[in-house]
DNA sequence: AGCTCTTATGAATCATTGA
DNA sequence: GTCAATGATTCATAAGAGC
């Protein structure tokens, strides 16, 4: 089947409103955040940030299908020495919208910023809410069981090192069977932390997703042939995730600039759907081991 | 000095009224969260949390030095599908109060408990909220300094090897003051997102809390001879570890037993307070680097 | 292939300065 | 005063080169 990749130029406010009610599977996004200085992308106020974004909250609601998740990364800024509350107050006002605040899932961020600061230390992790419209939902938590990854790793290099030694007498016995019985206890599931490093990569867009965090949650919340929304799509990392991973996807971008780029981005990758095992049989699954 | 530990037996609201104005250090506590079974310790009904709490809040505020700090250890419950927003209730409610919410520390609980469900993994983390009376407070950060990861150890070994080749000539002049000076680089700041393992020992106790925690954060925020108070005692971790640093405390519990407890387990504490350097000399510092 | 070493870089804050 | 711009800051990690 043909996995179509939609890009629509605009405010999410509007554009959102030519998708169809309970068409989409996921959305998963990462808004701009609300910031001090006008100037920058987006460039709300913390104070005017519920109420910008209420109305598109909205509308994802009515696009969801009833099985589907949202997915919301976000995180408060430090405004005069204290956190801001406007996330809160967004969690609470997305209740009586409609949503349910299912779970917070926490994003750790192993490589954060450098800095001191008098009163504070350094902010590594952010927020990833998940919302849904009802209950029961439809999660696939076998897609993103973990290899037991660098733990197994260690363990067979530990091994390796140690045994290297005994090994001069003993004649490797029982060696290759101890490494199939770790071979069977390879996958765990995980748990609401997730520690990813921050993208170098995206220069172009100052809302660096690490293409870790969409492909994680689109295996864990959809299947192939599903839809996925981004209706903030910045530099298109959870488009084009989706794509590889055969999801069909539309993403919403206000500022030409990046709209054009993910468009660019997008072409070579859809030369490449035309021969989808190749295309598929490319994904990475060593980008697995990094999410523990 | 002497150093002073005051247990209280009775309800938070009322103890807490015997404590002077603007005395305290440091209040760190792990309160009983909101419960569907009333049965359980504590046992308050989540949409009566917050109404419950402000009470006893408001006079934590009025007990806190302004240069004191706050710590409060607690995560909602799933209630009916979904994660309850009394949390979120009670930083807002607190704020009206007067306590700035400085900032959000994540506990990653490490070995969370296992378990699998068909919607949600299992939960492993915590909120540590941080809340002060002023911008300007106590803190005193090298006390928390880690070791540096492996940037240090990587740079000495470079030293030694490529200054090797030099010295046979040098006679090792200010080699001695390079490494002293790399000594001193030695650790970094710490994140905001504390990686500790749950305790085992307190099977007494529902609330187990890692000895780590509260030496953290009293390391954080006090010196020796301020003062701790943990206004939900439960096992006395807090003020065990309080005791140690040679800090004074007071703590609170309205459940005898657990009261009684803490009171024989601090009964051989007290001996050694007559000898301080031998009690502090044991204070064991390999365990600042399970806080990364 | 595995190990070591090098290098690039990431949604950051705060105090200070100047308009 | 208020607001905006600028400089300084105690890093950790992965990917890539080199052996």
């Amino acid at each position: 089947m043909k996995i179509k990749t939609d890009l629509y130029l605009g405010d999410s406010k509007n554009e959102l409103k030519k998708i169809e009610d309970n068409s989409i599977d996921l959305i998963i996004t990462s808004p701009p955040y609300a910031d001090q200085r006008k100037k920058t992308y987006g460039g709300i106020l913390p104070d005017k940030y519920v109420e910008w974004f209420l109305p598109i909250s909205k509308e994802l609601f009515r696009v969801l299908k009833p099985t589907g998740t949202f997915i919301l990364n976000i995180k408060e800024k430090v405004v005069n020495g204290e956190r801001s509350t406007y996330v809160m107050e967004l969690i609470l006002a997305m209740r009586k919208q409609g949503w349910l605040w299912t779970e917070e899932f926490i994003w750790h961020k192993k490589n954060s910023y450098p800095g001191k600061w008098s009163n504070r230390f350094r902010d590594s992790w952010e927020r990833l809410l998940q919302f849904n419209k009802q209950h029961k939902f439809n999660m696939y938590q076998e897609e993103v069981m973990v290899p037991m990854g660098n733990w197994a790793k260690s363990r067979l290099r530990n091994l390796s090192e140690t045994d290297k030694i005994r090994d001069n007498s003993k004649v490797g016995s029982g060696f290759g069977k101890n490494i199939s019985n770790w071979l069977t206890r390879d996958k765990a599931y995980p748990t609401n932390v997730l520690h990813l490093a921050t993208e170098c990569s995206n220069k172009n867009h100052s809302a660096a997703f690490p293409e870790e965090l969409p492909e994680w949650f689109i295996k864990l919340f959809t299947k192939e042939n599903d839809k996925v929304l981004d209706p903030f799509m910045g530099s298109g990392t959870t488009l084009i995730v989706a794509n590889r991973m055969r999801r069909n996807s539309i993403g919403i971008e206000i500022v030409r600039e990046y709209y054009e780029l993910v468009e660019e981005k997008l072409k070579p990758l859809d030369v490449y759907l035309l021969e989808p095992e190749v295309k598929y049989g490319n994904f990475k699954p060593a980008r697995r081991s990094k999410i523990r």
